[in-house]
DNA sequence: TATAAAGTCTACAGTAACTATAGAGTCAAT
DNA sequence: ATTGACTCTATAGTTACTGTAGACTTTATA
């Protein structure tokens, strides 16, 4: 199939399997005569995987690790372990910043009521303070 | 003073000082005869309040238009809180989507124990599915 | 068969908010 | 006179794409 139908097949944008070939994520496609990519089905089970793992949140770079060691499938599997436990941590370090963020947001939206003048809003008066 | 020390002062860095002037986030610096920045202590309260917003996660251009709206001191704050609020609700979208993500790679952490061949782990067999 | 429309190609610019670098100029101290 | 620290501008790089321009190929229609 050409680049339009894998496209519409994995949900992903053309211009988005053609970065993710220049990336090294996604094995160079074969061409026709004409010019054009040419794929097979294996080509769209290689970008179901990628959108899965960025569904996860994990970086190209990440990816194109476990894409790595899915070449060497007798080695043990310790590095992807860490991969998914490293990204876990990353996770829970940004949740509990956007936590604190929110709850230092809630606090600053109490300070004005949004009937003010913006010379006494209690939200720009917190703002303007250190 | 020099843009050097009024990074000290702020605990920003000199090129986001001068970025920040770039983008309009802080006046322009009048000059001295070699051409250097010259700063008060007026600059220094400007940047301490961007300073304050983006530890609040607000980005340049909602900061630019909080700035605008101080430049208009006897305006009605209405559009001050709508920032806020706007930006509470991007946080928390935020939040909702992270926490999915950690709870989805959660499980998927419980499918291997890294004591695996690669082909064998259930963490890149689960990433493998679709 | 001629032509129009749709699809594809490469290469490059833009996004957010900086950070890093190169190469040149300025200033203070030795 | 020279060293070192500081500053200047301009430019490239970061992440993971998205959008665009201009040219080429293929498919569908008249």
């Amino acid at each position: 199939m050409k680049i339009g139908a894998l496209a519409k097949l994995t949900g992903l944008s053309v211009q988005t399997i053609r970065y993710y070939e220049h990336e090294g994520l996604l094995s160079t496609a074969p061409r026709t005569e004409g010019n054009y990519r040419f794929y097979d089905e294996a080509a769209s089970h290689d970008l179901f995987f990628i959108k899965q793992c960025r569904n996860l949140g994990l970086t190209l770079e990440e990816i194109r690790q476990l894409i790595g060691y899915s070449s060497t499938p007798n080695e043990t599997c310790n590095s992807v372990n860490m991969i998914i436990d490293s990204h876990i941590q990353q996770v829970d370090i940004r949740l509990a910043e956007l936590q604190e963020l929110r709850r230092q947001l809630g606090e600053l939206r109490t300070k004005c009521d949004a009937h003010q003048a913006v010379k006494d809003c209690g939200i720009m008066k917190e703002l303007l303070e250190h």
